[in-house]
DNA sequence: TAAAAAAGTTAGTTATGACTAACAAATTAA
DNA sequence: TTAATTTGTTAGTCATAACTAACTTTTTTA
């Protein structure tokens, strides 16, 4: 028999560690994540994730070869999930409770997502009745992990003439989340493409009798679902 | 002009430490508290406390004489005031919203109270109306730090014949308040002390129409306003 | 008031998790 | 296919916060 739960007894380091290498292999399953990519990521030294990599290894929730790329075993996908659900959950909870907006949620999220106490975060998730999605459009992990991938593409990826719905913004900048408020944007919008400039791919976008131009780093950032 | 607010910045052993000798201090503000005195209290080595008091000293949060007792600044009280306001809005709140039992929530609540942001803890204020007094009776300090003194004293200090209301507990032990809960006691129950027993200082106490021995130990735990 | 006990301090060690600098391996470009 | 660049690793340092063991000061007790 294998342990039942040793997911406990980690540092808060190594949750963060964890929930980074997912997030980054999520992105883009083909791609292989390094260590250099990994450090980038958290904004430490190579130094340092190389030291906590091997920490991680010891406990069985990572896995590579020397001079290789980086894998989570089971266990630690387990781990970075539920950190993601914890996450998902105090922001919708601060959002639709505590009249914070959508681009102060992610920072105090950070530090709530780390409080261990199962009944604590099972009990918030029935208290806000069982809520799909946080304030960015993601979807909320269940108590037992499950959660469903919604179909997300970046605007940046779309050609002229097409039309999509936002479903989802990355969450980690403030400026950016303050800035789509401000040009009218907002969860479900639905947005056509006029035109991808060659030039500098800066896209010229029609949403609610809006145009606006908007930068191809502003679009990366931006998750649609194709409607045409 | 002295510093607007340096008062974030501080670890959580550091703040830990402030609210430790707060409530080490209040609890008989007459009687001096000392370096092993502390160190007992928050379970470490007394020269854990050494090395951390000697850095609060530095930073203007502790001030004692070498070989001498300790003593909290103005801004080290309003550190430790700020941490139990925190600490008991939470259990209030998974108390009254999350389904915990008001053994259940200290030590949720005791993560919960490093948590740094100043608009969660005053929303989170106004979200339950601002309450008075947490799970366990304590009164809960505004956002301003002011909070009244609710006029406390041991039920095992009590003579023969005293009658009293119980007004609150020590919330730091799981089994004690089970225990209290089991035999039927409540914050507001009026007792009646019907005997103290000279052997051994337990105590005959009659409350709703029930009997009960106490022994010493459990009457320490238990704060109570007299009525007659 | 001198010895014993208690309280407080210091020195030295450990673990975690950062860092920089130097080095080795792997990949890419010439 | 060699050289340059990128990527990954190791060694050594620092800060925080714990520890034990030894020492000093203060307080208590005989
Ligand atoms: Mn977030
Ligand atoms: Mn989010
Ligand atoms: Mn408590
Ligand atoms: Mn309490």
């Amino acid at each position: 028999m294998t342990n039942k739960l040793n997911l406990n007894n980690l540092t808060k380091s190594e949750e963060d560690y964890l929930k980074a290498l997912f997030q980054l292999l999520i992105e883009d399953s083909s791609v292989k994540v390094g260590n250099n990519q990994l450090a980038d990521y958290l904004k430490v030294s190579p130094a340092s994730t190389n030291n906590m990599i091997k920490k991680l290894k010891a406990k069985n929730y990572v896995v590579s070869e020397k001079y290789g790329k980086l894998d989570l075993t089971e266990e630690g996908k387990s781990i970075a999930v539920r950190l993601i659900r914890k996450h998902r959950l105090w922001e919708t909870f601060l959002c639709n409770y505590l009249n914070f907006t959508w681009d102060e949620v992610h920072e105090v999220a950070e530090q709530l997502e780390h409080i261990k106490s199962k009944k604590l975060i099972n009990e918030l998730d029935r208290f806000m009745d069982f809520p799909e999605k946080d304030p960015h459009g993601e979807m909320i992990p269940n108590a037992d992990g499950e959660y469903s991938i919604l179909p997300k593409i970046t605007l940046s990826s779309l050609s002229d003439g097409d039309v999509c719905q936002l479903v989802a913004v990355d969450d980690g900048s403030v400026n950016f989340l303050k800035y789509v408020s401000e040009i009218g944007l907002a969860l479900s919008s639905e947005i056509k493409v006029l035109e991808v400039r060659e030039f500098d791919k800066s896209i010229r976008i029609q949403f609610d009798n809006t145009i606006e131009t908007v930068t191809r780093k502003f679009a990366d950032n931006v998750f649609v679902k194709k409607v045409v």
